[in-house]
DNA sequence: TTAAAACTGCAACTAAGTTGCATTAATAAA
DNA sequence: TTTATTAATGCAACTTAGTTGCAGTTTTAA
């Protein structure tokens, strides 16, 4: 389940993701370029695009998928224990370097968590 | 927005809360309880309640609603910063008490965080 | 140049959650 | 206890995100 031909849509939308730190939802991307494929193709390039360890996905405080571009991450290893930052504002929505550490907890194994920070940006803070 | 009647539908989802420290996601509580209400009841009492202070809601790793009891939350003042925990085994979700510190971050206002730690439970890893 | 198979588009589907409206039932006042 | 007000409910129809199957197209390697 890699991706294997460079095709026109996926060449779209890896750069969509190489000339930003922004995370992307999938519905807004389904808008900025259905004239130029499916949202099908869509949700079925990013997915791959996930599993190559390019981008990481994560739900929004409505429940949307989002996308964004992996630092660190291959498609061995993951490194989602970073938090992202949603503005309820303009919804916004982007990863922070901030580490955050996750107690170890009594009886339970935890293999990742999703941190989202809710509230403003710094452009709709002024 | 708040619930003045206390019909028959009321008191059974309240019941639910009051009998458990696990959550609860809207789907499970449709289907459980089919034959007693609506699912659009289960959507409205749900919505009220948390209004009310008595439960509060956040979203599952698979995106769907899940509430859980309030525990020193009132329709003022909501202290949500308490992560939750999912196992990926069972789907079983519920509330931490652990206290995770959500640091400050330059030229952003933080209101509140959901926290989403996802791992195996106690029953699951035996 | 050609054949295999990866990729895409389309239409139809699933499932969570919402909305409008007519009917029912809880509550307060008489 | 009865009655009138209005909150609450059920139902059907809808919206929207995301998925699936399949036929047709395009990339790539031989």
């Amino acid at each position: 389940m890699k991706i294997v031909r460079k095709t026109k849509s996926v060449e779209i939308l890896i750069d969509v993701f190489k000339n930003s730190h922004n995370a992307f939802s999938v519905v807004n991307l389904i808008d900025r370029f259905k004239d130029e494929m499916n949202k099908t193709t869509i949700y079925r390039i990013l997915e791959k695009l996930e599993q190559d360890g390019v981008i990481h996905s994560f739900l929004g405080i409505d429940g949307l998928k989002w996308y964004a571009k992996c630092q660190d991450c291959s498609s061995h290893h993951h490194i989602d224990t970073h938090p992202h930052f949603q503005c309820q504002s303009c919804g916004k929505l982007d990863c922070l370097q901030t580490e955050i550490t996750i107690p170890s907890i009594q009886n339970r194994q935890i293999d990742f968590a999703q941190i989202l920070l809710v509230g403003k940006c710094e452009k709709c803070l002024s």
